[in-house]
DNA sequence: GTAGTCTCGACTGTCGGCAATATCCACACA
DNA sequence: TGTGTGGATATTGCCGACAGTCGAGACTAC
């Protein structure tokens, strides 16, 4: 779910790219802004008179979205926003973690060979921290750890990795639960450092960073089920 | 009202199954059966005509084939069976072994307390294996993984794992490298087993376990590519 | 003979409509 | 008051049709 280029294309007629995906776009932007809340539905049909387009596209677009777990859909009921709450974090997180620890040591060699991508995203992790800048912080927080995932060159990793939707869940996890973003910067420089040095405990180095994202959450939301 | 207790099916009438599930599930067996080869094109209306549907649902049951990377799609251009080869499980097996060590350990206590799913599925799988019921012995040894990832209670792991769509890549890798099922059933119970006394190696067990099979694809076919 | 262009057929992506299904509410009945 | 029944309404699931796109092959120019 890398974010596309967004060529400043003609609002008339910009349909180069599959109608569906600009529509999955609009939808999870939606979400991620709140225009829907959780526990709502979402009507195919409202949506794509909103948009101007079919119900099928929309559909489609609804389904990619269910495979993210971004939304629930009942056979003949239809879709509605999922309620998310701390329990969600604690059963997404245990799981990247466990993905990025085979990431780490399928990667170990390549990074320690080459750890240059992992050394720009923590710079600019340092920087949008140091700027205050949240959106940025999530953006490059996550691209570090996709980055050990792509150097771990299995396609199957990568794609189960995607599929975890991680920086939706992230920015979701700091809208409604506030959840802080404290000093990762630090984190992140100790793990690319520990695979520049070969460190054979860097996969579980990486793999505790990632369980710590729930502590953090947990901590910022004692309350919400 | 609570939610009705699933009731028992009517053997007669069972269309009420949305009808995209059931092409799903005719165009799986399609693949299973090598009624479509690896290369092959899958053109959505032929499919329809076929099955005497509209283009609609079969489109939707291939969105969620691509999900199980069964086949590949290009815009504009369609759907073709996905080449498959050692290469594919030499990147699938890892992914899985790492999601089942986690499996293993949000579920030991579980399975500590409560082991006769697991020792089920041995028997049923050694009696398969009795038999040389090749079919019976893949559902059975699939059944006894998922049984530990169901006992780790979480369902964002539950989903991610069938994701990989173990089963059917099993059978495929029968069907098409020949894959050996040597006296897998020994493994499954020195694990049954190493689960009862909350062997904490059981983890590392089961992770090797599943890396096995790759080794057994790689032995079972030095020229596949 | 080769490179470029045109045309044609096949197929996907999208549309608008219709039937099937679920939900809601008023109303009758015990 | 509580419970069942019938119909009205909102929405999904599916259908048949059409426009846009891609690739193969014919045709033309050199």
């Amino acid at each position: 779910m890398v974010d596309l280029p967004q060529l400043p294309e003609d609002p008339s007629k910009l349909a180069r790219e599959p109608l569906r995906e600009q529509i999955r776009q609009v939808l999870v932007e939606g979400l991620l802004s709140g225009r829907w809340k959780p526990g709502e539905r979402i009507v195919e049909r409202r949506v794509a008179t909103e948009l101007k387009v079919s119900q099928a596209p929309v559909r489609e677009a609804l389904r990619e979205l269910e495979t993210l777990r971004l939304i629930e859909t009942v056979p003949n009921k239809g879709a509605r926003v999922r309620a998310f709450g701390v329990q969600d974090m604690a059963e997404i997180y245990p799981v990247r973690a466990g993905l990025e620890l085979v990431a780490a040591q399928l990667a170990a060699d390549t990074l320690a060979g080459d750890p240059t991508p992992l050394e720009r995203e923590v710079e600019a992790l340092q920087a949008a921290t140091a700027r205050g800048d949240v959106a940025e912080q999530i953006r490059h927080s996550v691209e570090f750890h996709r980055e050990v995932v792509r150097a771990a060159d299995n396609s199957v990793l990568m794609h189960t990795w995607e599929s975890l939707g991680v920086e939706v869940w992230t920015a979701l996890s700091v809208r409604w639960l506030d959840m802080e973003l404290h000093a990762k910067a630090v984190d992140h420089a100790q793990i690319a450092e520990a695979f520049r040095n070969r460190d054979p405990e860097v996969g579980q180095m990486l793999s505790d960073h990632v369980l710590n994202y729930v502590e953090a959450a947990m901590r910022s939301t004692e309350k919400t089920p």
